[in-house]
DNA sequence: CCATTAATTGGCA
DNA sequence: TGCCAATTAATGG
């Protein structure tokens, strides 16, 4: 029953609110690197992320792409779209690990919304922090050093996984190759190896196998 | 063990 | 820094 946690996006909610959204919604899984949506086509379906990581990114016609936002456990996407029933999706979304997803139907999403106020606050809380992220992220990219925007993502999924936490070491694992931590930041991977190389030796991060990336946040603002 | 995918490195624009 | 090429390392059957 319960997939929903009252954790992340959901912290705070009650019972009641979750299963109401689980009630009205359809659980699906996805490989890695499987095409959720493209950018432009209807806006019919929101979806939870269960389980997994994804992309929400925009491509040019060269195939080089940017990550706009990373999806984790416990949080949703797309975030627009509430308003509008003709909204189209903002870009595209994509795997990047295996996933499984709690999908809803925009239609429902908005009813939700409707009865249940606590969830409507909550929005408006949640895109008033994204919208702070996302113009942190984009004077970072004009006004930051590379090393500087790759120590934030990397402090950022640090904390977020906040799961395995000793003396100052963050443990990141099985999520992001350095090609996406290079679309997110908006460089090349071998600009990313080259500054991972660099935090390395300066003992701000260590990696053990491909894996597994531990991450030490205070050396790192340094 | 092999095939595939990811990460690293050097040279040059 | 980016781009290309070559090499090495890890991962997953």
């Amino acid at each position: 029953m319960s997939v929903l946690r009252a954790e992340g996006w959901l912290k705070d909610q009650h019972e009641s609110v979750l299963r109401q959204i689980e009630s009205r919604g359809r659980l699906r899984s996805y490989q890695a690197k499987t095409l959720v949506f493209l950018k432009g086509k209807s806006l019919t379906h929101y979806f939870f992320v269960v389980k997994g990581l994804v992309a929400v990114y925009r491509q040019n016609s060269e195939g080089k792409r940017w990550i706009a936002s990373l999806i984790g456990e416990g949080t949703f996407f797309p975030h627009i779209g509430f308003d509008r029933p003709s909204a189209v999706y903002p870009a595209n979304a994509e795997t990047l690990t295996e996933c499984t997803f709690l999908i809803v139907h925009r239609k429902d999403m908005v009813c939700l919304m409707r009865e249940y106020p606590s969830l409507q606050e909550h929005l408006t809380q949640f895109l008033s922090e994204k919208n702070q992220e996302l113009m942190t992220r984009c004077s970072d990219s004009l006004l930051e050093s590379a090393a500087h925007r790759l120590a934030q993502l990397l402090k950022q999924l640090a904390l977020q996984s906040e799961a395995q936490a000793e003396d100052g070491w963050y443990l990141i694992s099985d999520t992001l190759t350095e090609e996406n931590m290079a679309d997110y930041i908006g460089v090349t991977q071998e600009t990313v190896s080259r500054i991972m190389s660099r935090f390395y030796q300066g003992n701000k991060v260590k990696r053990v196998g491909r894996k597994k990336i531990y991450v030490n946040p205070e050396q790192l603002d340094r």
